[in-house]
DNA sequence: TAAGATGGTCAACGTGGTTGTCCAAAACGT
DNA sequence: ACGTTTTGGACAACCACGTTGACCATCTTA
């Protein structure tokens, strides 16, 4: 049975995706981060608050271990990472965010929060639960991949 | 209030649009067109089966008319769209889907609907209507943006 | 201790985006 | 009707970000 209207679910999915993705950003921007890309925000929260080494972010991200220290390379630069030699292993720099890396990390966290509380306004708190939980349902446990750039282009 | 969990819903979103997308690509490369991104299908769309312009694509595309006349370049060099002449514009190159092209654009939505029919069988064909709904109603009119690579990156 | 595995960097390349420029053709205003 | 403006398309240069391949230093292991 062909209802005709499966575009609609991917576009509604990437339109909201967006939609939260830009307003985090909006705000940022805002609160003197303009530079960083949404892209910027996922490698923030796969580096952590522990750190990590390029390799492992390479890993997390789904990205060569090459692009990953090139991303480092740009937030390094932007002042929100910084690089430090791993006393125990001299082939590992750890990278770490600094702490205008963290203020955006938690930044982050609250204003998408924020946004989260405006689509539970205007949809329903219980209305909303119910959307995350049936999105866990229907994708499974997969996690997320940041090539994005050259999933979705080529 | 900050409940900490407002990183669940763009995750979410993107996974389940990204897992629609590559599931109709794996199916359209075991029918045949392995060499199709996921970008494309977008193209595909904004082409449609009336045809377009380059500039009018780069409109709805939202990049600029020489990016979307690249695109044209490959999906012509892949045999998916042609190029011609308007009879009552001389300056106007009309790009029209190719035989091979309308059979993906119709594949595609077969395919997507037949993933819509996985998701219904997964978490009930009311609750999915509802989510579908729901996004519409939180994300409003907004219109699809196909910048994807240089809006993520950059 | 020698051989292999691992982490990081450099270089070369491809893709796809951008802006700037230019030309031909259509639309417009006097 | 004609000159000016607008529009559609293409070319070039450039940039961002991904890839693979190679190389070196260091740690691990047989």
């Amino acid at each position: 049975m062909s209802t005709g209207d499966g575009f609609l679910l991917p576009l509604r999915l990437f339109v909201g995706f967006r939609q939260l993705i830009d307003g985090v950003h909006a705000e940022l921007a805002r609160e003197g981060h303009p530079e960083l890309r949404p892209l910027h925000g996922f490698v923030f929260q796969a580096i952590g608050r522990d750190g990590t080494t390029a390799v492992e972010l390479g890993r997390r991200l789904g990205v060569s271990k090459q692009a990953a220290g090139k991303t480092i390379d740009n937030l390094e630069r932007l002042g929100y990472v910084e690089r430090a030699t791993d006393p125990d292993d001299a082939r590992r720099k750890l990278v770490r965010l600094t702490d205008r890396g963290v203020t955006v990390l938690i930044r982050s966290a609250q204003i998408f929060d924020e946004l989260r509380a405006e689509w539970a306004a205007r949809i329903g708190p219980e209305r909303l639960r119910a959307l995350e939980a049936d999105l866990v349902t229907a994708t499974g446990a997969e996690a997320f991949r940041l090539d994005v750039p050259g999933w979705f282009g080529s």
